[in-house]
DNA sequence: TATGAATGAGGCTTCATTCAT
DNA sequence: AATGAATGAAGCCTCATTCAT
């Protein structure tokens, strides 16, 4: 009876996967690779520590299919995101307001990365399908910034990799860095009033980048 | 053969944290503080694994040695750069450039945050001197934006924090993230030529984001 | 031929803890908390010293689990001795005899309660167990003394709570203090011959103090 | 002059010692020979560590001496009671009244009794002081008891070294058992009240045990 | 007589992983 | 497909003691 919630769904590899990488997601990102705990993994978990290394091998094994369905799950929450209705410009708005949203709420997914960082990419390299996901997301920005250089919003001389990079680095650091610059410089930047304001001064840096003429002149003509 | 670098200066206090500092702090930064070993620390010390104890208490407080040092370091380094002598426009550009190579330099110091932000900042909380010493880096940019400012190169309307912000956020996350970002998006971005077109664009949309008139302008005049 | 010992009965959880007690309980009870070694015990044990943290976490949850299993075994033993078969001044006799041999005979449990002492009680303030055992300790004395009392065997006035302390307390101390008593005074108190004579006053002594007339009255009639 | 309070009185071995011997004192009477720490004590000290070991040689020979000194202080005390000039039974009671509230008032005493009884005695035997000085203490009770049988107020048949320890022991047995005692059948044993009931009773019980007739009869008649 | 620095040996504990059933 | 028991290797830290000055 104490024991009811363990084992409610015999026989359910799939489900029994799922449940180990959501519990593994957590720890992971919690504590890193060499931080996160088996023990604690397999505790939360409603199936066993044998079974964790049944499924996965081993704890980088483990680690390695977290790494892939946070990339996995990242990517799909980006294409959910239809970008090709909105005019160039509008649409970048879009794309960068969404960028800083969609880093600020997974962290979990930030913090694999800073940890796949901190191993220098070991496992993600191992990795086909992280590339191939991530192939698309460049596509997305240079399909955006041609259509909007062939009706001359943008100006030219722009590369769609280092506008992705730009984007994707100020909306990765805002979350990544966090307790450190609130630490350092004001918990304020973090907040729900100043998580606002940056994302506004974010936008506003993307556009002047980007556009032919600046940003705001169109409500000025 | 192992051990002939031991021992070598008896009784030097000051050395012999110096030295452990420095074994550590690359430690620290290569594995962070869950995976980083003692036992390797103390190997490529002069000293034994004792007196790591004997002058920083355990592991925790050596790590917090680490990081004060490596802030202090970071800190220091930048105030070799003379922003008053320069007009604030090319002030911007210098500090710009100085920001984006002084943290790809420094590599270790990059990683200590990284891994400090995986702890949400738990050990620098603890240190009144690093925020003492970081509470100057912003003023510099005041300065230089109010300067600017007055001048009427620099437009009204921007915080010096977020301006501060933008520009330690690229900075740091070109560096921090260079592995993953590297693997998926192709390592030229990365290599001597990528990194000075990298610069290039960050010191272009960081103008863009701060003059009053569209950078470059004083080139074609 | 030093390990030939190890492993016979594997997957007997039971056995192992008990196992483990067992040693546990001569080693805490040779050394104390402090002086007791973790190495020692498990190389005394059937099993391995990974499995002493498996089964009780640390050196003070061992220490704590054989400090309940040395109350348990001692208030068990106690149980064995019917005192309601036997008229009032008989049992006190026998309760007397018993305590003070029962006791001798018990020197780890004497060591235990020393080494508790010696930490004020800190371990067994935890134990809700131990002082359940011990509220029926009280009981049997209580219960005995009124039964004197109607008798008119026991005079007036005396606090079982107080008898049994008294009990207790020489049973306890002629074991607990023996090494140094000895030592001042003579082993000769400690040997066959001395015990004897020694529990007889203590019979004596607790008579004196709890009969109405004088005792050996009984003999002189 | 944060160190001002180190190295008052430089040349003067005597003061050092005692320094020493008493900070050493309360160490070991907290945690007993193993638990007692070096360093603690040399910090709590008003000289440095080395001088412990120029003095004492070793943490044994400091804790022998810390077993003598403690002997020494006791028997000290003792003797400045005058039991010579008072009736035999008045005497007797304020012999054990005396004994009763000094070791009470001695825990370090009884700490390191209780240490020392851990070890079997061993650093004990190695004392000729201590065995000298305690060869006094049973030489009172004879005297006492001596004088009281003449008198005829005491019983014959009483061997002095059995009343002295039946004194000790309940005395002794109060203070060092009264963290578990206290724990399992009440505070009240213990505080002010309860200390002067208890004690009260253990005069009844030894003056039962030794006068000719009941005790109290003095009054009655 | 005095001190801060230094040390080797050993202490307790934790880890990812595998075994027996 | 599943589990509780078991494990070896290695982790961090503390101890009494001694050295260099």
């Amino acid at each position: 009876m104490a024991e009811q919630h363990k084992n409610k769904w015999k026989q359910d590899p799939q489900a029994v996967r799922a449940d180990i990488l959501r519990v593994a997601t957590a720890e992971f990102a919690r504590a890193g690779l060499a931080g996160a705990r088996m023990d604690e993994i397999a505790a939360r978990t409603r199936t066993s520590k044998r079974m964790i290394y049944y499924y996965f091998g081993d704890k980088e094994g483990l680690y390695r299919a977290v790494l892939e369905q946070a990339y996995r799950g990242m990517r799909l929450g980006e294409q959910e995101l239809a970008l090709d209705s909105l005019p160039p410009e509008k649409a970048l708005r879009a794309l960068v307001v969404y960028s800083f949203d969609h880093h600020w709420e997974n962290g979990d997914f930030i913090r694999l990365v800073m940890t796949e960082n901190m191993h220098e990419g070991a496992y993600m390299e191992m990795s086909d399908e992280i590339r191939a996901l991530n192939a698309s997301a460049i596509d997305r920005v240079r399909q955006l910034y041609e259509r909007g250089r062939a009706d001359g919003v943008f100006r030219d001389g722009i590369d769609p990799l280092k506008l992705h990079w730009l984007i994707s680095g100020v909306s990765f650091f805002y979350r990544s860095n966090s307790a450190t610059f609130g630490l350092l410089f004001g918990q304020e930047l973090f907040d729900e009033a100043g998580r606002a304001a940056v994302r506004g001064e974010v936008v506003e840096a993307i556009m002047r980048y980007t556009l032919t003429r600046a940003p705001g002149a169109e409500h000025s003509a």
